[in-house]
DNA sequence: CAAATCCTTTAGATTATTCCAAAAACGCCG
DNA sequence: CGGCGTTTTTGGAATAATCTAAAGGATTTG
């Protein structure tokens, strides 16, 4: 049924090796030859069979992503997309397959990615942030298999991993509101268990700090990335006796949040508070007004990880000398809702 | 390095061929041999080669899903996201893993699945939605390649499709609004070519004659799956001599744009103007006020596709007997931004 | 004519399945 | 209890499609 290499060869009149020579670009091939067998091979309609070659060579081309346990966020969903197009789109040019697994638990996870690693059917695999999923960690680690985590974990310092410096953005970030004139800068922060959150709340403590601004603890709320805490930080913050002209949010989600409740109660946006956050999603600018916004280059994250991953895959002596810590740049994106600069009282 | 059945075979003191068949639970095993090489394989911690596997039995047990081309748009996005979950999430209940692809045009898309399925790598193709890109089905269907279509075709109607019931979810939406006392309804449609546009458009019409309502041109907009037509629909609308008091839009997106102009000239929802809209994104819940809006169960519509599909590839035979066509139900959730019964003028 | 060079072929390896046959166990009858 | 037919369980060998290393053949050169 399906057309061989050995049907080529044979066609062509040459040995299966010789056809396997041409397919592979070796060398030592006569022009001649090559362009024979490479005629008969588009005649024939030949493909060659992945699984044959992939159970000689040891490898398979391709990569698998490991998804966390179902996220029903509007912004996981909005970030899971985004890295994965990335990765697809590396990928693809690198000439590798990208396989996208998820366990209900942990332990269904570390069960795919055994059969996947272990039954040779991926080289190597890409992990979604930093769950505390040591398991998984482990046992990619002590398997030598390669992997590469997007986000970062602070178990494991010399693991390959492409993040942002979610510090500098929150510098940053913090950084556009005090130029613009801002004093009282509030900050709504993300779960403290997520390093995200940790980290961004420190950037905004080192701007602060840097421009020798006061900081004071109830100018800090801890939330969720919804708007739900926006809701709150907002109504915590307006009630405050000398309340923030300006925050920052860990995410955009929650600067909508704190948009609707500003919105009923009649404040302005930027004049009553300017914000910014982090994330820049897709709908940061289309709301009213657009939210300036952190963006943290979701899928150039994908695309690196997968770079990454396939160097490694290919070059698994190479250390690359420097560093297994690959930072996505971020650029601060202005809007309206921070486009004030507020008077002095 | 790795374990093969033939080291389980080995060290079990049986034949590789007795591994095999404890490991695929053939019956004529004594329950003595397979306890005892189970426990090896364990030992050992055996894990089968997939290549190997699949050049054997021609399978690979995994499928693909075919990305269209980058679509930036929320909606897209989180479209994809939501199917591709459902999809997973069948699929490995199914022992099925899940590749996914992408090209950068209809030809690279084409060659990408030819290489996939000729080069035995998948089973079969989870395409989403019908572009008329006859190229790729073509292949396919000339190939005998088992793959399902998520959405529907006009040109092909024999083909295995996944989809909802767009005429009658538009036909539901506009008749909640009538059954709330509106007489007076506009539709904001999505682009002309696309089947869901015609197929909401048609439900919308279908309803409004069934209740012997007067439908008028200039109640039908036409645009994109974007806030910008719902804002430009809306501004339209309300400046009629004798304006909607409700309208139906093709996505909440498009809901969202005519809620941001509504609020901008000061009308209230739903008082004003009742607003229905199709998809429930995870934003419709949280809009102010919270949008009615006709779940198109996007998860269940992945997880039939990947059903579907690996019934078919199990068994290629089958015709179902009945139909091709699978319908996945919708249903309309209604929140606060059609909750209003408008008196008569 | 031997040696060198170049290209191609042959043979063997990769791992797991499956068919066919062999061995073992079982039962029944004389 | 031996012999014979059956059934159950297991082993051996062939096969799947490709790659690699080593060997082979042809052509050219010295």
């Amino acid at each position: 049924m399906t057309v061989t290499i050995k049907d080529v060869a044979k066609k062509a009149g040459v040995s299966p090796s010789t056809v396997s020579r041409v397919l592979s670009g070796h060398p030592r091939i006569s022009l001649e030859t090559s362009r024979k067998v490479k005629v008969i091979m588009e005649e024939m309609g030949y493909t060659p069979n992945m699984m044959a070659k992939s159970l000689v060579s040891k490898t398979t081309n391709s990569i698998c992503i490991i998804l966390p346990k179902p996220a029903e966020e509007l912004f996981s969903n909005l970030f899971f997309m985004e890295l994965i197009r990335g990765i697809v789109t590396q990928s693809s040019r690198s000439g590798y397959d990208v396989l996208i697994s998820s366990g209900a638990n942990e332990k269904e996870e570390l069960e795919a990615v055994s059969r996947l690693l272990k039954g040779r059917r991926v080289d190597g695999v890409i992990l979604l942030y930093s769950r505390k999923d040591d398991a998984v960690i482990d046992f990619l680690e002590s398997g030598g298999y390669p992997f590469v985590l997007v986000g970062r974990s602070d178990r494991y310092e010399d693991i390959l991993s492409v993040d942002n410096d979610n510090v500098m953005a929150a510098f940053d970030a913090t950084n556009h509101l005090i130029s613009m004139g801002h004093e009282r800068i509030g900050f709504v922060s993300g779960p403290p268990n997520l390093i995200v959150s940790r980290d961004r709340l420190e950037g905004y403590r080192k701007a602060m700090q840097n421009s020798g601004l006061e900081m004071r603890a109830e100018w800090i709320v801890e939330g969720e990335f919804l708007q739900d805490s926006g809701y709150r930080a907002m109504s915590f913050f307006m009630n405050l006796p000398n309340r923030p002209t300006a925050l920052v949010a860990v995410d955009d989600m929650v600067s909508f949040g704190v948009l609707r409740g500003l919105n009923e109660l009649k404040y302005k946006v930027p004049e009553d508070l300017a914000i910014v956050s982090f994330n820049n999603i897709p709908l940061s600018e289309l709301s009213s007004p657009p939210i300036s916004s952190i963006d943290i280059g979701i899928y150039h994250l994908g695309y690196t990880a997968s770079q990454v991953l396939i160097q490694t895959i290919q070059k698994p002596d190479n250390d690359s000398g420097y560093t297994n810590r690959f930072v996505i740049p971020h650029r601060l994106i202005v809007r309206e809702s921070s486009m004030y600069a507020p008077g002095k009282k």
